[in-house]
DNA sequence: TGATTATAGCGAACAAAAAGCGAATTGCAA
DNA sequence: TTGCAATTCGCTTTTTGTTCGCTATAATCA
C-alpha cells in the first residue's frame, strides 16, 4: 500500500521528534510542528498511516504512537483476504484485490472484551443467541449505540441507548419485549458494541 | 509501546538515582526529586510504567524497583478476553475467566477467505448486507449448510444447501425469495460458510 | 466525462487519559 | 510492635485524543 507525499512528512517527523525527545508527539506538537491549524486533520493523517501499518498506537491514548520499523513489519496472523463483495442473492463478486478483513479492523487498537450473547432480546438487530459481541470498554454513549449497561448495580443488559433528559430508555431489539426506563444515575454503561462474531457448528 | 512525557521523565530520573547510588529511591525521593507532594501520584506513576512494561517491582517492598533495559518486548495479539455471557435482558455476566475469542476460534486452519455481503437475501439468517461472510474453500457442502455457490457458471450466490436426488435446492433465507433448484451439474460450491463478522459504524 | 472515492484541510464540542493532591490505611521488616 | 514505606481512595485539573460537519482537490472508475 502506498504512501503519500503528506504522510511521508507527517512519519518522517514523527521519527524526528521520538528520537529527539525520547517519547512520541501529542497531536497538538504534530500539528505545530507541520503546521496544521486542525486536530482533525492530524488525527486523520495517523490513523491514514496506522492503517496502512506503518506505525502503532493505541485508541484514546495520549503520546501512544509507535513507528514501526521498516521491516518488522507484518502480523502473518488472524487476516482473511478479502475476496469481494457477493450481492444480494444477485450476481457475482470479483475483485482478487488485496484487501483483507480482520478482527483488528474491528475493534482497533481499543480496550475491547468479548460477551457471549444468551437469548433473543436483540433478534431484530440480528444479533442472535450465541453470537459474541465485540464490546469496547466505554463509561458514555451517544443516542441508539448498543451498549452493555449496569442497570441498578445488579442486571447487566444488551441494549439500545437513548438517553431523554434525565432518563435512560434502553431499548431491546425484540418486538416482544418493552423498553426498560430508568433515572440516569441508576444506569452504568460497561461498554459500547463495535461489533458481532458469530461461529457457525 | 510508547511512553508519555512525564513518564520518561520519571523513567530518567530511576536511572540517574540507580546509577548514582546503586539502588533505587524510595517512593519519597522520587517524589522530593520530582517535586511532587503526593506519594499517590509517585505511585501512579511507576505503576503506569510497570504496566508499560519499562520497569519490575516487587508489590510494597521498598526500594524493589528495577530498570528494565530497553529489548524486552510484548506484542498485542487479536485475540479479545471472554468476559463471560450476557443473557437475553436478563441478569448479569460474570466470569472474569481466561478465555478468549479470535478469528482464528472461526476459522481454524482452514483455508479462508472473507466476503462482504451485498442486500439482504440472507436476512433470516441473520446475515444482513454489510456483514463480512466468513468462507472456508470446500468444493461439498453438507445438508444445510450455508454455502457460496456458483450456479450455472455466472452467478454466485449466498444460499442454504440442500441436496434432492441430483437436483440441488439453494434456499435463501428471506420468505420473501424463492429458492433456486437446479441440476446438481450446474452448480459448484465454492465454500461454505464458518462465520459472520461485522463492524458498526 | 461525469461519478465516486481517497486525501487534505478547518473549527468546535466533547470524551478520556494523564497528572496531580491529601488523607487514611495497610503491609513489610526489623 | 512499631515505624517507615507503600497502597488505596476519592476527588480536581490539565493535557490529549476523538468525532462531527463541512470544504476542496486530486485520483480512479465506469
Amino acid at each position: 500500500m502506498a504512501i503519500t507525499r503528506r504522510q511521508k512528512e507527517i512519519l518522517d517527523f514523527l521519527n524526528a521528534f521520538v528520537s529527539r525527545n525520547g517519547y512520541s508527539p501529542s497531536f497538538e506538537e504534530i500539528a505545530r510542528g507541520m503546521e496544521l491549524k486542525s486536530l482533525a486533520t492530524v488525527h486523520k493523517h495517523i490513523s491514514n498511516l496506522e492503517k496502512k501499518g506503518l506505525l502503532d498506537r493505541v485508541h484514546n491514548r495520549s503520546r501512544s504512537i509507535d513507528v514501526i520499523p521498516p521491516g518488522t513489519r507484518t502480523r502473518t496472523s488472524d487476516r482473511l483476504p478479502l475476496a469481494g463483495r457477493i450481492a444480494a442473492g444477485k450476481p457475482v463478486e470479483a475483485s482478487e484485490s488485496y484487501e483483507s478483513i480482520s478482527l483488528h479492523d474491528v475493534v482497533g487498537n481499543r480496550d475491547c472484551f468479548a460477551l457471549e450473547v444468551r437469548g433473543d432480546s436483540m433478534r431484530d438487530e440480528h444479533i442472535v443467541n450465541g453470537d459474541y459481541v465485540l464490546v469496547e470498554r466505554t463509561r458514555t454513549a451517544r443516542q441508539g449505540e448498543i451498549v452493555v449497561a449496569l442497570v441498578r448495580g445488579t442486571e447487566t443488559t444488551l441494549k439500545r441507548y437513548y438517553s431523554e433528559g434525565n432518563m435512560i430508555r434502553l431499548q431491546p431489539a425484540n418486538y416482544e419485549m418493552d423498553p426498560i426506563l430508568v433515572p440516569a444515575n441508576h444506569v452504568s454503561i460497561q461498554g459500547r458494541v463495535l461489533g458481532v462474531l458469530r461461529k457457525y457448528r
